[in-house]
DNA sequence: GAAACTTGTAAGTACCTGCTTGCAATAAAA
DNA sequence: TTTTATTGCAAGCAGGTACTTACAAGTTTC
């Protein structure tokens, strides 16, 4: 690997640990193997890095292929759940960061983030199963897709900091939310095991 | 109010704005109208000026009452969710900030977190609700809670800061909540308007 | 009025911060 | 082989960090 994405990586992986002021250009050279000049002569500032390394490392941009037109919503609900919390979990030290720095650094949040993305990927889903007359008409569907999204990304970024009060397995839970979330909105799911 | 409370409080806010790092001794002085030798003569660290801010200025470990027995389960969870909700709003900057440090700082997460014991009472409350035959019995109590804590919680924190995502009333936000939530775990609850 | 306590002022410690300058070593491009 | 670009090394800058020491001023308590 080139020196340059060495250095980007080793940026994101500080920043997702420490934050924007622990990550100290002599850390971060430190994790890259190289230089702290170096840092300065590619990207020119601190400030400039971890931009850089904030867009590059976080959870991308892609989307997470939910059917158009509804079949079978458990099946698929479920499959695109459990893909976003995968990267939710992947990617949770940087979200983390990203959560408490969101105020000071409001900049370092890119405008198509995943999770805007997926809202509005969810809320069209919601109103295509409303039309089908497959799910209650009084629900609000970006208000749902919040429920979902918000219980699967809080779960998926804290279930290992605190083991004590999420003791069940990520499986278990994921199915769990789809679960609840999918009843809630008037999709009938029949009786789990 | 007596200097060393007007400090606490002080310390709380500037920590709650900027985090562990950037909530520096003379900062804080600066907050508090003093000296900053007088932080030091009262608690003779920074560690500890922030760990007895943290513990004074975080949501109340003070229960949210939830009945016993459930009635009226809709009117019940609404009001209790609420206030959940409101407790979360009021202290979302130094929420946002533990989460950002818990990795760093986790002795500043309090084990009577206010969080946790909602967890408890609800997933009781659901208990209460499955064995009188009113809700699902596949459903895990303990994952249907975090199904409305969690989403609560991230929109608590977050609206204020994501305008353009989270257009909606609170209000609106929480009764939908809620409203999927139970009908989530099977308690059927008549159309809205 | 004396003693004790609290706070402020001023100066200073040793270390860390982002960032710069000057110069040598190395490797790739011509 | 010469040129060019990339990297490292050493030193240093001005400012900030937590924290300390010594001393004076004021307030409260006895």
């Amino acid at each position: 690997m080139d020196l340059r994405t060495r250095i980007i990586e080793a940026a994101g992986k500080v920043y997702a640990e420490v934050g924007y002021r622990g990550a100290t250009t002599r850390r971060i050279a430190g994790e890259a193997g190289c230089n702290e000049l170096t840092l300065f002569r590619h990207f020119g500032s601190k400030a400039a890095l971890i931009h850089e390394a904030v867009t590059c490392c976080g959870p991308e941009s892609k989307l997470i292929p939910l059917p158009e037109t509804p079949v079978d919503p458990y099946t698929e609900v479920r499959a695109w759940a459990w893909l976003h919390f995968a990267q939710m979990r992947e990617h949770q030290a940087m979200i983390r960061t990203t959560i408490g720095e969101i105020e000071e650094h409001p900049e370092l949040v890119r405008p198509s983030d995943p999770y805007v993305l997926a809202y509005d990927q969810l809320s069209g889903y919601i109103r295509k199963l409303q039309a089908a007359g497959r799910a209650h008409a009084d629900v609000d569907p970006e208000s749902a897709s919040a429920v979902l999204l918000n219980t699967v990304l809080l779960n998926g970024i804290m279930r290992d900091l605190m083991p004590a009060v999420i003791p069940d397995t990520p499986e278990f839970h994921v199915d769990q939310f789809v679960l609840v979330f999918l009843r809630g909105i008037g999709v009938s799911v029949p009786p789990r095991a």
